[in-house]
DNA sequence: GTATGGATCTTCT
DNA sequence: GAAGATCCATACA
């Protein structure tokens, strides 16, 4: 077991770290590959605005899932982090399927493996994860779930995130290094993280 | 292989 | 009324 103090950490080091956890909902599951950090001191996180309807949930205590519609269509998972009344997250951008593929796929209307969760929007359809599950316990408590690696992991590398237009240049986008399930190809001259 | 546009809806102005 | 942390089908090279 693991404990809600892994969360109140600071936003960028729970997304490095989160790489390598797997998300469980039902009979699906996948291993993290690919993260994003947001906080609210940047203006591409939506705290940025401050407290509302929509984002309390990011405000709330860590270990809580916040799940909010992007574009109209897709449901998009974070993992609210830092302590209390401090706006972050870390946006789980890519899985690599690891229990429940054909379920996946029946899901998704899609064969490749390689497909199933190579996206934000991708990876909430294949675990059928929705909006009704912003705001739910994700460390044990809800029907999603997260789960620690069993054993060490390399360092993933650490580059800009992507499909944003307000602090796009920051390097707070986590990659796992040999998985070919990631949202987008990694750009040249890539780097390692601290080692954790 | 890359490029483009449509789908669709919550939130805030 | 516009913007947006996306995905997919289609068009072209």
């Amino acid at each position: 077991m693991f404990d809600r103090d892994f969360f109140a950490r600071p936003v960028l080091d729970v997304a490095r770290d989160l790489v390598g956890w797997t998300v469980r909902h039902g009979d699906t599951a996948g291993l993290i590959v690919e993260t994003e950090a947001y906080h609210q001191d940047e203006a591409a996180c939506h705290a940025h605005v401050g407290v509302t309807a929509r984002t309390s949930t990011l405000f709330g205590p860590p270990g809580l899932a916040y799940v909010y519609r992007s574009y109209g269509i897709h449901a998009l998972l974070n993992v609210v982090c830092e302590p209390e009344d401090v706006g972050a997250a870390v946006l789980i951008r890519a899985l690599d399927p690891s229990d429940g593929l054909d379920l996946m796929r029946a899901r998704r209307r899609l064969d490749r493996e390689q497909d199933l969760c190579s996206g934000p929007g991708k990876l909430t359809q294949a675990l059928d994860v929705g909006l009704h599950h912003n705001e739910t316990d994700l460390l044990g408590a809800g029907p999603v779930r997260l789960e620690p690696p069993q054993g060490p992991l390399p360092a993933p590398v650490a580059g800009p995130r992507i499909g944003i237009t307000k602090a796009a240049e920051l390097p707070w986008r986590f990659c796992a290094t040999g998985s070919r399930n990631v949202s987008k190809p990694w750009p040249p001259g890539l780097r390692e993280t601290l080692p954790r």
